[in-house]
RNA sequence: GGCCCAGUGGCGCAGUUGGUUAGCGCGUCGCCCUGUCACGGCGAAGGUCGCGGGUUCGAGUCCCGUCUGGGUCGCCA
């Protein structure tokens, strides 16, 4: 149907005679001449219908029936345009086409928003009409940059011999901590089909079944309240190898990310820094610091050990310092209390250091503080003159986030940030163990413990025989991966033994039984020789939002939905007819009554 | 589930202390225009101000409720 496709028009193509195909972009009516921008899935190119030089009269008149976002076909001549006439800000700047022939191949009714770079359009509108989004240059950029990440990681993973594999997206529900979405069965009413959250542990049998190297390109399905960064459904390059050690996975790890950044011209410098998860909660209050900026909490239990001021008489007391935050107006450092009560804390104390390096006498906390503490407050948090440090208190976890938080926001606030940049390291030896009664007081013992990764998390070497003694410092062999304070990927090498499975599972609470109830398809196949294995799974719509430079992943989605799980486009989730419900089983009764709730149905 | 912000012609927005006929830009439609490129000129159409209730002589504006969207905390690897 074409000839050229129109962005690639240059000057060299003057003299031949060309076909495009494509959509009118813009279009510039003079009377006598019409100009027009013809744009494909290549760029655009000036076409010119011109009275009197078009094959037949009435095309001319045609030609002014041209509107935005008819589809055309045109024939005619690639000239180089009249002197003074080039558009250096065009590829195809250089050139037009005369046109000779044209057919309208269908016209469009008039657009609901104009499809144009430079007109902003609500979200809401444009996901709607996300056909018609799509064929602005932006979201077109991000699809095809899509389409070359999933590319590029194949490319890397396929020179390593790995094995795509497909598995089922209609499965069991197993308890992976979200909350399932459900999928009625016809044949068997009364039971149902979960979809994946992720494939883990279909990943794992993959492993049991000798193939060694698997990935997958794998959507998951998570029915949890939404975010910026999260979809119902979403993406996961999801990956996992045989007779390996972290320090494998996290090289075939690098070598993908490094492939994918080198799409936007970026070098990651290899080998990434590593950090163990406490040394991340300790001077940088998360478990995925955005290490784009310096700032550091102090921690400052010990140093008020002994103070009389009530509100750092607390478990764990933490500083973090705002350079040049003394000057802030009394109304910014009151907006800094409604900032941390919005997040759930009490509030958030400060001091201000003077010009001269002494604390100021403003703010409510200095008259609470000793002598002593003033004097030597400056030097300990390495506050200068003219700074702010704001202090957190209580257990260790709650003052952290609320540190950690304040970390960033003092980096956006003050431009520290550099959008520019980027900064990876991976945080390892995570703990196998999060106590379940998270409660102020720290009860150690008798408590309950869930894995903080998952159940089939391996301890490492110096916990495997002794985790049972302190879960709460037990140790992983898990590791994530941080770029610019986003989790883009995580893993873990897993448990092959059935002795250690058995064990963690014992500490989680989790009896013979419910283990088998819930995962006995797993344990079965871990009873025939499962090699040790291990893998990861990058957050893929993430790390494409990351290198398109989008703040949402749902700018990276063909088709995303809404924060409420409402798709604008087909307006799923919709009602079901009554002869589909009787079909589909929904309303049939179990066929023995539960005798107990369904564990953890949440 | 909590909190914050927004909802005004097709799109993006303005609308003062509550005051008469709700404006602007783009788009759309009609006419004109032979060198534009986010073309230009003249003219026109297009609005239950998200929805429901209340206060008031009078509500786009104030109050209550509700829906939708975005953000955030909870939740969620």
């Amino acid at each position: 149907m074409r000839s050229h496709p129109a962005g690639t028009l240059r000057a060299e193509h003057a003299g031949q005679s060309v076909t495009l195909a494509g959509w009118v972009a813009r279009r510039r009516d003079h009377g006598g001449v019409i100009f027009v921008d013809l744009r494909d899935a290549s760029g655009s190119a000036q076409v010119v219908f011109r009275e009197g030089e078009m094959a037949r009269p009435e095309f001319a008149q045609r030609a002014h029936r041209l509107r935005s976002e008819f589809c055309v076909q045109v024939t005619g001549e690639v000239v180089v345009r009249p002197e003074g006439n080039e558009n250096p800000e065009l590829p195809t700047g250089a050139v037009e086409v005369t046109v000779t022939d044209f057919t309208v191949l269908s016209e469009s009714a008039p657009l609901p928003f104009p499809v144009d770079e430079h007109a902003e359009v609500g979200e809401e509108t444009r996901l709607r009409h996300r056909y018609l989004d799509l064929r602005r240059s932006g979201p077109a950029a991000a699809m095809r940059l899509r389409s070359s990440v999933n590319k590029a990681a194949r490319a890397v993973l396929d020179a390593r011999e790995f094995v795509e594999v497909e598995t089922p997206t209609l499965t069991r529900s197993t308890p992976e901590g979200a909350r399932d979405f459900l999928v009625p069965a016809r044949l068997r009413p009364g039971n149902w089909y979960a979809l994946p959250q992720s494939p883990q542990l279909f990943k794992q049998l993959l492993m049991v079944g000798g193939l060694e190297r698997y990935y997958q390109i794998a959507r998951c399905y998570r029915d949890e309240d939404f975010r910026a960064d999260r979809q119902p459904e979403f993406t996961q390059l999801d990956i996992e190898m045989s007779f390996v050690e972290q320090d494998d996975v996290i090289e075939l790890a690098e070598a993908i990310l490094a492939a994918l950044w080198e799409l936007i011209g970026y070098e990651i410098p290899r080998p990434i820094a590593r950090m163990t998860y406490a040394e991340a909660m300790r001077r940088f209050g998360s478990d995925k610091p955005d290490l784009r900026f310096g700032i550091e909490l102090t921690e400052m239990t010990e140093y008020f050990a002994d103070t009389q001021f009530r509100v750092f008489q607390n478990p764990y007391v933490g500083a973090v310092v705002m350079p040049g935050g003394a000057s802030q107006a009394r109304r910014a450092l009151d907006a800094w209390q409604d900032w941390a009560k919005q997040r759930g804390a009490r509030g958030l104390a400060y001091v201000l250091i003077g010009e001269d390096g002494t604390v100021d006498e403003r703010g409510p906390v200095v008259k609470n503080l000793s002598e002593a503490e003033r004097e030597g407050l400056a030097k300990a948090v390495g506050a200068a003159p003219g700074d702010c440090i704001f202090f957190a208190a209580g257990s260790a976890k709650d003052a952290r986030a609320l540190l950690g938080a304040a970390r960033g926001e003092i980096a956006r606030r003050t431009g520290l940030l550099d959008e520019s940049a980027w900064s990876f390291v991976w945080i390892v030896d995570a703990p196998m163990f999060e106590s379940t009664a998270e409660t102020d007081d720290v009860a150690v013992g008798s408590g309950q413990w869930t894995a903080l990764h998952h159940a089939f998390t391996s301890p490492t070497a110096e916990w495997i025989d002794t985790f049972e003694s302190d879960p709460g410092n037990a140790l992983a062999y898990a590791y994530d991966i941080v770029c610019n304070g986003n989790e883009i990927g995580g893993g873990s090498i897993r448990i092959h033994r059935a002795d250690v499975q058995k064990r963690v599972f014992e500490i989680m609470g989790l009896g013979e039984e419910e283990a088998q109830e819930k995962f006995g398809f797993l344990l079965d196949a871990f009873a025939f020789g499962p090699p040790p294995h291990g893998g990861i799974a990058f957050g893929w719509d993430r790390i494409t939002a990351l290198l398109a430079g989008v703040d949402s992943i749902r700018e990276v989605i063909a088709f995303p939905k809404t924060g409420g799980g409402y798709d604008p486009l087909t307006a799923a989730p919709a009602a079901i007819t009554p002869e589909q419900r009787r079909e589909a089983g929904v309303d049939a009764k179990p066929a023995r009554p539960a005798a107990a709730p369904a564990p953890d149905a949440r």
